[in-house]
DNA sequence: GTGATTTGACCGAT
DNA sequence: ATCGGTCAAATCAC
């Protein structure tokens, strides 16, 4: 509704991206480690000074790759913007009634507890946040761009379908599913099922609420598939590995200056506050650079999909991965991964790119102001108590992998 | 018979 | 009024 300031800010907003891309450019030309150097740490490193290099041009390129991105993502958005306000999804309403009987949607029906979680947490947050839960995306990419081809990539979890729809613009519909247990255990997760009307190898997955059942891997169901097929991760683990990560006093580079924590991460989050101002949203972006192992744990999770640490496991072609991945995912060699949580929207590509995309409003400030105070007293982090608070454990702080990891930070409004 | 899927209708949000 | 998400009766599959 306020979209003309953020238009305006927008644009601005892309003139400095491109401003960026331009000096990035000229890094690139110049072979200097302008702002963005490794200059401090150097050799610790890059034993081989030459090889330093190849790696700086590398970064240098990733980084204009992202600038790229990013000024698409707010061009984009721009354009959206002043298009029409096409609606933001993202609606976590409730259908209560069906047809003629109805007789659930109060609260005590034994299989509303799920419901009953989502309810007690909206009362605790008056304000309405419709994406209370988490929600994250990923690429499902099938062998074959047959009709039929299942976009079901067994993921682990038992789904129900539980409705079809067809979606304005899109040329498939979109499947929903929730958790088998949803009624048996409460399980909230829910998934949404979209094949991409531009390739159809591409299906779009998109999570929704941690499961909270002790899910049994599907027996020998309707699938061919045999590898233990863990869950899509729980968002919670990104923010867990994000903040740990950023416990290893990794260097970040915001936007234009390169930054260590914890004043990085303060500087970051000083760039989602003034983001926020504009009720937009932030992407970050960081060159996908060879990590170091030790700051993540790589698991093949069991099946208890919960544990509070897995992730890091790789992409393939020793692509970095965000905090975690979905084995799932990695099986089925998606492209593609984004997560939202508590509102915001996390994405991240495999080039390396990581955006977060918010969905406006107050709810903003709250986290940016509880991320950057997290930031500040990084001992906050190995609380386990931190998540009780209103500090969103999935913020987008974290250095990611390795010394040499920068991120970018920038917004763009989302529709 | 049991459980999953299909499908039209309902509901909240925009 | 429209759209996305959900419900539940009807239907299908085992």
């Amino acid at each position: 509704m306020q979209d003309a300031a953020g238009g305006g800010g927008d644009i601005h907003l892309l003139l400095t991206i491109l401003a960026d891309g331009e000096e990035q450019a000229r890094q690139l030309e110049l072979g200097e480690p302008a702002g963005a150097a490794p200059a401090t740490d150097g050799q610790s490193s890059y034993p081989g000074g030459h090889r330093r290099g190849e790696e700086y041009y590398r970064g240098v390129a990733r980084q204009l790759q992202c600038t790229f991105t990013k000024a698409m993502a707010v061009a984009r958005a721009i354009e959206a913007a002043a298009g029409a306000g096409a609606g933001a999804g993202a609606s976590g309403s409730r259908g209560t009634t069906g047809a003629g009987s109805r007789s659930d949607s109060a609260d005590e029906s034994s299989g509303r507890t799920a419901t009953d979680v989502l309810h007690q947490e909206r009362q605790d947050v008056p304000k309405r946040r419709k994406g209370a839960l988490p929600r994250w995306t990923e690429n499902f990419r099938v062998a074959d761009a047959n009709l039929d081809a299942t976009p079901d990539q067994d993921d682990g979890f038992s789904w129900r379908k539980y409705g079809q729809k067809d979606i304005l613009g899109a040329k498939f519909p979109r499947g929903y599913y929730r958790c088998t247990y949803r009624n048996a255990q409460g399980c909230p997760a829910t998934k949404q099922v979209q094949r991409s009307d531009t390739d159809l190898c591409v299906f779009d997955v998109t999570y929704q609420g941690v499961h909270t059942c002790h899910h049994k891997h599907r027996r020998g169901g309707n699938h061919h598939h045999p590898p233990p097929p863990p869950a899509p991760a729980p968002p919670q683990d990104l923010g867990t590995e994000l903040l740990r990560n950023f416990n290893h006093g990794l260097k970040v580079e915001t936007d234009d200056e390169l930054l260590e924590p914890p004043t990085s991460a303060a500087a970051a989050a000083l760039t989602f506050e003034q983001n926020g101002a504009y009720g937009a949203a932030g992407q970050f972006c960081f060159p996908s650079v060879p990590f170091h192992a030790g700051v993540m744990t790589t698991t093949p999770l069991p099946d208890d999909a919960f544990s509070p640490v897995k992730s890091g496991a790789q992409l393939g072609g020793g692509a970095f991965s965000p905090a975690f991945v979905s084995p799932a995912m990695s099986a089925a060699g998606s492209s593609y991964f984004s997560l939202q949580a508590h509102g915001y929207d996390y994405e991240h590509h495999q080039g390396g790119q990581f955006a977060i995309r918010g969905t406006g409003s107050s709810e903003l400030d709250e986290v940016v102001s509880a991320a950057t105070t997290a930031a500040v007293h990084p001992a906050a982090f190995d609380d386990p108590l931190y998540h009780d608070v209103e500090l969103d454990p999935h913020l987008p702080l974290a250095p990611m992998f390795g010394p040499a990891a920068s991120m970018h930070g920038h917004h763009y409004r989302n529709a």
